[in-house]
RNA sequence: GCGGGGGUGGCCGAGCCAGGUCAAAGGCGCCAGACUCAAGAUCUGGUCCCUCAGGGGUUCGGGGGUUCAAAUCCCCUCCCCCGCACCA
């Protein structure tokens, strides 16, 4: 049947927005009895407005919604709120980029669906959130989630700046705020950390910390830079780029010598660096240095390997486990022109003998020797070296044991020395430390990259172990769902080191005692939850924002400060403190936050951080969803692929309530839903039945037959499932329990039989309930057409009560399934085509062995011998037993249950195979098929 | 590399945490039959292999082990997804 989807779903939000259903208000204090009458807060994270929204929004906020919908319907007073985040950078990017004439931003644009009339106004980054906020208010109720819109805000309205600056006003106060010093990626020309997405080169490019080992010359130090110090006991010569320039620099109180690209890099990473004099790398050939760490000499060589715009761009040699340096070495010996050039004698190099300072099960004495004459590299510049450093470093990494010739540390595995050495070294003045990009890195505005040591900058302290232990607190006490995503909670936390909450750049909150950082997008968007218990008031009053005082939010917050104060002194009246103060307080805690599993690691972990922090455990959340990432015909969403489906397309395309289907049944838990065109249109196929299912209900009557009762049974018990699966998250299941079991329950009992009981129409009411959540459209419409006057959206969700379970009606239905199945697979097998079919009940004393089997297998064949009946046919008796050793069945009924299934249905089987059925007692008959009755398993003979 | 989650029949996906009733639910797809003038929808059956009496055989990424018994427990190995931070 056609549906006319679109029409139901205008008329249904109508009537939804007419009748305000979504707007949750406290229940009046006084009225408060018991636990529902306690709000239920559900949030879902604000999306950013850098965009429409797109599937991966709708799928997890729809998850939020279906709970939200469910437990409404269970009677608790639940509220739904919704809000856009537009802190950040991308946004003013944007903005830029247009206001620049940016071509491809404004293809981007324009392919997204922005008229062109509107991209010009795109210059103002408060028009893109004004724009894209607009957009998903018409997304978001399209597809008919229940937001309570009174409630909604971005995160540059003046008054979320007013309660960021609260919040950080009070972590600052409770010690979780502090000033600190780190490492970054930064681009010189932004002057500016360099994220990620804002890199042309470079993705996913971390820094590295090298060791700078001194090498004294003439009372400077060449500053050989490395990753593996330990090494420092097999050096034997050092390297430098005879052609690059290198500088005499003074460096805190000493002469180094460094290439001259590391200059500025020392520079950015907190040294005092003045530059003295600068040559090239040949006028150092030659000459010996001295090891600072072991005090022998060796001489500088050349090598075209060494990077001087990496690092220090002086590298020590240590040809016995360094691959590059054993190769350099080997060119060198062949190339006597160019020693001769840079005045080196030959002996120089006859007396480098490798030496070997680590000792791995696996490899020989001098693995960099033995792996580059192995391979047959001959010059430094072999590709293959890239190889074979990273294989000889990882198994000495892991495996490496120190020799003898380490002095102090011998005997101590690679791994482990690794930070002591370090520490010593650098404890001892014997070196020092420079980062470095681990590759490339080219920022969008084509600057090469370097690592920055940022000082002074604001962190949160999420390396607190006393914060942390309250976030495990709180863990051990909220649901997680699905479980298997706590562990990633577990580890985040663990892992967490403290963290910069501020940046200079990009919309968002200004620090209220240091204004010129701005408070960073991840750290404005973790407790923002409360701030939906005001927006309704300020909103509706539209509160100037400047009364919104940190007293005010101490006092609505916290409950601290005098109401009468409070109120002169912010402007604010004495009854709006005290609503807003109420309202929290109903609202608070948050009882579900959904999103998806990328953001464990992040924004949820920060949500636990901050709640612990800022309130006592009773205003901490309970529980956490997380789901998997949204993929399109099995390939991931993304723009790049031409793939992406927004919100808008789908809901253009299939509608409400089809979209909405198909993202619940695509995946729960941490699976990543699959969105595959196919297997919407089935769900949809699926729906148009239900209609018709719904609005064919035949007559009934009031009917408590067997086949009645059993699917009362399999209805409560659909209810169950289906209730606990929405109350998990687990869309998917619940849908399968009420839409397709339950179906298939349905076809079942009318098959089985022609006159229906009222039964039938009450399972396909549940089943309208049951969906409700899911396709909230089309069963508002459904309920209309069964002649209720109720929204269902507020109706009563359905309860199982487990009397209705009935274990022996089903066990029948089972017993007849199988039968049916078993005859259908002789007929099959003959080929025959049956003129009647006999059925044999096993005789009474085999349901008296299976009676006991049931009890235990322990010394069942004597107990079952010392029952005379069944001693009577003490050979057959013990075959049975024995079978019932392996296996019992799975469910078990009384031989006259058996018989009174069998006789009762014998018109039913006899109209599934067109012919007569009999059914006989397996004592009374010499038939041979009567021998092989057992219970539950009727002997079956088809003539 | 490190941390987290996974790999099941043509496809999607349950099941494994508490081993047996698992040749493995359900959906999609495909095949056959019923209904229909016909198509669609719906209903019934089939869909690893063999089998003319309800049976048997080989399967759950690959390899090994524990057990009377493993998709399910243990070890090793390969592959996929997410995250690895100053970014939404």
């Amino acid at each position: 049947m056609e549906v006319d989807w679109n029409h139901i779903e205008v008329k249904w939000q109508r009537r939804w927005a007419e009748c305000r259903v979504f707007e949750a208000d406290p229940i009046p204090r006084d009225k408060r009895t018991g636990k529902k009458e306690k709000g239920l807060l559900i949030t879902f994270p604000y999306p950013y407005l850098n965009g429409r929204l797109h599937l991966g929004h709708a799928f997890t906020c729809l998850k939020a919604d279906i709970y939200a919908r469910v437990k409404r319907m269970q009677g608790f007073n639940v509220l739904f709120p919704f809000a856009f985040h537009a802190t950040g950078e991308p946004i003013v990017g944007v903005a830029e980029r247009i206001r620049k004439g940016d071509k491809d931003q404004i293809k981007i644009l324009v392919k997204g669906g922005i008229p062109e009339s509107e991209v010009e106004k795109f210059k103002d980054p408060r028009y893109i959130v004004e724009y894209y906020r607009r957009e998903a208010i018409e997304d978001v109720t399209r597809i008919g989630f229940s937001i309570d819109w009174r409630r909604q805000f971005t995160t540059i309205d003046p008054p979320y700046n007013r309660f960021i600056e609260w919040q950080y006003l009070r972590l600052r106060e409770l010690g979780y705020v502090s000033l600190g010093t780190h490492p970054v990626i930064w681009c010189p020309n932004c002057e500016s950390p360099t994220g990620d997405h804002d890199r042309l080169v470079g993705e996913g490019v971390s820094y590295v910390e090298f060791i700078l080992l001194k090498f004294e010359l003439n009372g400077a130090f060449l500053m050989a830079a490395t990753l593996r110090p330990e090494t420092v006991f097999g050096v034997t010569n050092i390297w430098v780029n005879p052609d690059a320039t290198y500088v005499r620099v003074k460096c805190n109180n000493e002469f180094w010598i460094v290439s001259e690209d590391a200059v500025s890099k020392l520079r950015a990473q907190r040294k005092q660096v003045e530059v003295f004099e600068s040559f090239k790398g040949g006028s150092l050939i030659g000459k010996l240095c001295k090891n600072v760490v072991l005090g022998n000499k060796v001489p500088i060589l050349p090598a075209f390997f060494v990077d001087p715009s990496n690092a220090s761009g002086i590298v020590m040699s240590v040809p016995s486990h360094a691959p590059y340096d054993w190769a350099a070495i080997k060119e060198l010996k062949s190339n006597p022109a160019l020693l001769e050039k840079y005045n080196v004698s030959t002996n120089m190099l006859e007396e480098l003998k490798p030496i070997s300072l680590i000792k791995t099960d696996g490899l020989g004495e001098h693995p960099a020797v033995e792996a580059v004459d192995s391979v047959g590299v001959t010059s430094q510049l072999d590709q293959r070296l890239e190889e074979l450093t990273k294989e000889i470093y990882k198994k000495e990494f892991h495996k490496g044991v120190l020799k003898e010739n380490t002095g102090k540390y011998s005997g101590m595995p690679v791994r482990s020395v690794k930070r002591v050495l370090i520490d010593d070294l650098i404890a001892e003045n014997k070196a020092s430390v420079m980062y470095e990009c681990a590759d490339t890195v080219i920022c969008r505005c084509n600057t090469k990259c370097i690592v920055k040591i940022l000082e002074n900058q604001w962190f949160l302290r999420y390396s607190d172990p006393e914060w942390k232990e309250k976030v495990y607190r709180l863990l051990r006490t909220m649901m997680i769902l699905p479980e298997e995503a706590r562990s990633a909670f577990e580890s985040t936390i663990e892992w967490l080191e403290d963290k910069a909450c501020v940046r200079k750049t990009g919309l968002g909150t200004r620090l209220p005692w240091d204004p010129e950082w701005i408070v960073e997008t991840l750290s404005d968007s973790t407790i923002y939850m409360a701030f939906y218990t005001l927006a309704k008031y300020l909103n509706a009053f539209n509160v100037d924002a400047s009364k919104l005082t940190p007293e005010v939010f101490n006092y609505v917050f916290l409950g601290k400060g005098n109401l009468e104060e409070v109120a002169s002194k912010s402007g604010l009246s004495e009854e709006l403190l005290e609503a807003m103060k109420d309202e929290f307080e109903y609202w608070y805690p948050v009882e579900l936050r959904v999103s998806a599993k990328e953001l464990i690691f992040n924004h949820l972990t920060f949500f636990l951080f901050h709640h612990v922090a800022i309130w006592p455990e009773d205003k901490w959340p309970r529980k956490i969803g997380v789901n998997g990432m949204i993929r399109v015909e099995g390939e991931k969403m993304s723009k790049s692929k031409g793939n992406f489906i927004t919100m808008r397309e789908a809901l253009s395309k299939y509608g409400a309530d089809v979209t909405r289907i198909g993202l619940a049944y695509a995946a729960e838990g941490l699976n990543d839903p699959d969105w595959r065109d196919k297997e919407v249109q089935g769900l949809k196929k699926r729906l148009e039945a239900l209609y018709e299912l719904v609005v064919n209900i035949p007559p009934t009557k009031p009917l408590d037959r067997e086949i009645d009762r059993w699917l009362r049974s399999r209805l409560h018990r659909r209810i169950k499932a289906a209730t606990e699966n929405y109350e998990s998250l687990k869309t998917r299941s619940a849908i399968q329990e009420c839409l397709f079991n339950l179906w298939n329950d349905l076809r079942w009992y009318m098959r089985r039989t022609s006159s229906y009981g009222d039964i039938l129409r009450e399972t396909v009411r549940t089943m309208v309930l049951l969906l409700a959540p899911v396709v909230p459209h089309l069963c508002e419409e459904l309920w209309e057409k069964m002649g209720e006057k109720n929204l269902i959206a507020t109706e009563k969700w359905p309860e199982y009560d487990e009397k209705y379970f009935d274990e022996v009606v089903e066990g029948k239905e089972a017993l007849l399934e199988n039968l049916v199945n078993d005859i259908r697979e002789i007929v099959s097998v003959t080929g025959r085509k049956p003129k009647r079919i006999l059925l044999f009940v096993a005789p009474r004393w085999k349901y008296r062995v299976l009676e006991e089997a049931i009890r235990g297998k322990e010394g069942l064949i004597k107990r079952v011998m010392q029952i005379p009946e069944v001693k009577a046919y003490s050979k057959e008796a013990v075959k049975y037993t024995e079978k019932l050793m392996k296996e019992l069945p799975p469910v078990f009924l009384t031989q006259e249950e058996e018989i009174d299934a069998l006789r009762s249905a014998s018109l039913f089987i006899g109209r599934e195979f067109d012919t007569e059925v009999e059914v006989l007692l397996a004592e009374e008959s010499m038939h041979e098929k009567a021998k092989v009755a057992e219970p539950l398993k009727p002997g079956i003979y088809i003539e």
